[in-house]
DNA sequence: CTGTTAGCGCGTTCAA
DNA sequence: TTGAACGCGCTAACAG
């Protein structure tokens, strides 16, 4: 089944054709694709004309193949259901996409096998870096990346290595933030409830937590560990409180605080009246609750659009590139659900 | 800067080495990454033995060269800042990474030219095909990708033409549900609260509303239309409303609806006492929100992997493909906010 | 079942 | 500033 062009006859439309319809050689259209400033501008003007009346269009891989790398970058994001970290996707897309840069998107849903399968994917499609929100310390994705000398980025994650960017957000300090919160507003009874340990994430927050409480030389801080970080994870970690009421609940992320707050109400607990409740994120759907809901503030976007700069820059400036350790600190919003 | 890799000397490892190293041809080894039944077993198991010991990873791009196209898919999303279209682009993702396939992920945020060009840098990476949620009637967009033989499946917008797939939910249908429940609930003065009516989806939810009406006998629809479908916009919304309150508001999406609600509660307006509130889509936050959202329910997860499969179908059996237009009805969800 | 060979379309180099 | 020739790594087609 051939191709066929509006205008033209049938056939693929390469250079080739471009550069015998415009009267110059294959390498001058080259020239004024990838260096237009090392083409006279009524060649070049000439040039482009004859590309828009082919609707030619460049072939990728062929550039790709030649030069080591195509015009992709390779987005690796940890839990693709929360829109914590679609916020932070439409950021870096954004951004890549005013570049001309394709993103390519993958979701490791927390898990080690699914990241490095994806890895693997992106290092196949000749991605010219990568994003990457990791899964624990994920050393071996991010070392086979290196390997293969393809610039990344940690996103949310700090990097300890001086060899690598990072953009995050403290989430010691927002942990501490939450608590010292909960305290000051008389608290003293106080629940973390949180996904698996190994998360970063919420090993961070916890830490806080924990910090802000001997701070404050106040007793310890009770724990509810559930499986994922989703509004169903939350209800379930919600029934677990309801034996014991606390003062207060702090949620590692505003998805779990959803679910808890859900199934207090159902409960008739008054919240904050009898329980306070503080999430994590502020997510959009956070303002919206039932009792808006109080929260550490992250910006997602900004952070996913600063990360995929670094990420070009690197790329496209090996020898300039300096490498960044960017860390943003939270913000307390206080809403309904802590009043 | 020679790349190294673990346990072999220096230099790119490419099928020539993993052949060599195996003792066998280079197109042998590129039978076992691609037709690996074409194959001896034990030649197979040698082969694949060498590929892991040098951590060789195929080029991708001389791949798609070769080939014509590559492993990768491309997905155009309406609207990422909106859940129903990430959890769409959830369920895209998880099939294309079962069938080890890369999807390029782009938002058009509702703009022609902004899917025009994205539609034009998918064609230069060479995608095997593409799942488009169309803006408006765009089908210029869809015209390049059949000139270049890439397949294409719509997304949450019917096809006309029946060389063309694609799978949807009736709005129609869902905007009748809407308002066929509201009126049962004894509302009369109903308002449409939607986006551009150029967006197909705001068009039909609102003709469904209309011949609910219609169907009723009862008088028409009063109409907000706002610029987009966001919280921030329905807060716009319903100042409008608030000079002269309907007994009903029917949103078309819930991100409107939720930031209706806020509004109507900040002004003291009872909901659903004095006025009923619905909105569309059935996202998980809907649930969540001050008075839980009667809404109607989509299957947006679904409807991506669904349409991922059609579109693999049809790229890698072009000759067995049957096209679908595949609907789906949606479904009344009811909770506090009509009752 | 396996080996051999000829490009895929572009970017780059070097000479004109 | 432009043109001609070469080859990136792989796959398809055919020969053995």
């Amino acid at each position: 089944m051939p191709r066929s062009e509006p205008g033209s006859r049938d056939g693929p439309v390469g250079i080739k054709q471009v550069a015998q319809l415009a009267g110059v050689s294959p390498g001058t259209v080259s020239n004024v694709l990838n260096k237009p400033e090392r083409v006279a501008a009524k060649t070049r003007a000439r040039v482009e004309q004859v590309i828009k009346e082919l609707g030619f269009v460049r072939n990728g891989s062929a550039a790709s193949l030649r030069a080591g790398h195509g015009r992709t970058i390779g987005l690796m994001m940890l839990d693709l259901g929360n829109p914590f970290f679609t916020e932070m996707a439409r950021g870096v897309e954004d951004l890549m996409s005013e570049r001309e840069y394709g993103v390519i998107l993958c979701g490791s849903a927390s898990q080690v096998g699914r990241e490095q399968r994806n890895v693997r994917m992106l290092a196949e499609q000749q991605v010219r870096g990568v994003l990457v929100t990791p899964v624990s310390d994920s050393g071996e994705s991010l070392a086979r990346l290196r390997e293969r000398n393809i610039p990344s980025v940690m996103l949310d994650h700090a990097a300890t290595r001086s060899d690598q960017c990072s953009v995050t957000v403290d989430d010691v300090a927002g942990g501490r933030l939450a608590v010292a919160h909960l305290l000051e507003r008389g608290a003293r009874d106080i629940v973390f409830v949180g996904g698996p340990l190994t998360t970063r994430q919420n090993a961070d927050r916890r830490a806080g937590a924990r910090k802000a409480l001997r701070e404050a030389g106040c007793g310890t801080l009770r724990e509810v560990i559930v499986d994922e970080m989703t509004p169903r994870a939350g209800h379930e970690a919600a029934e677990h409180l309801l034996a014991e009421l606390p003062d207060a609940v702090f949620c590692a992320n505003d998805l779990l605080a959803m679910g808890v707050l859900r199934v207090l109400l159902q409960q008739g607990v008054r919240v904050p009246g009898r329980v306070m409740l503080i999430g994590y994120d502020d997510i959009e759907y956070a303002l919206a609750s039932a009792i808006p809901l109080t929260s550490i503030r992250q910006p997602p976007y900004k952070l996913g659009r600063i990360a995929a700069e670094l990420l070009l820059d690197e790329c496209e400036h090996p020898g300039s590139h300096a490498h960044q350790q960017i860390m943003f600190q939270p913000e307390l919003v206080v809403r309904e659900s802590t009043s």
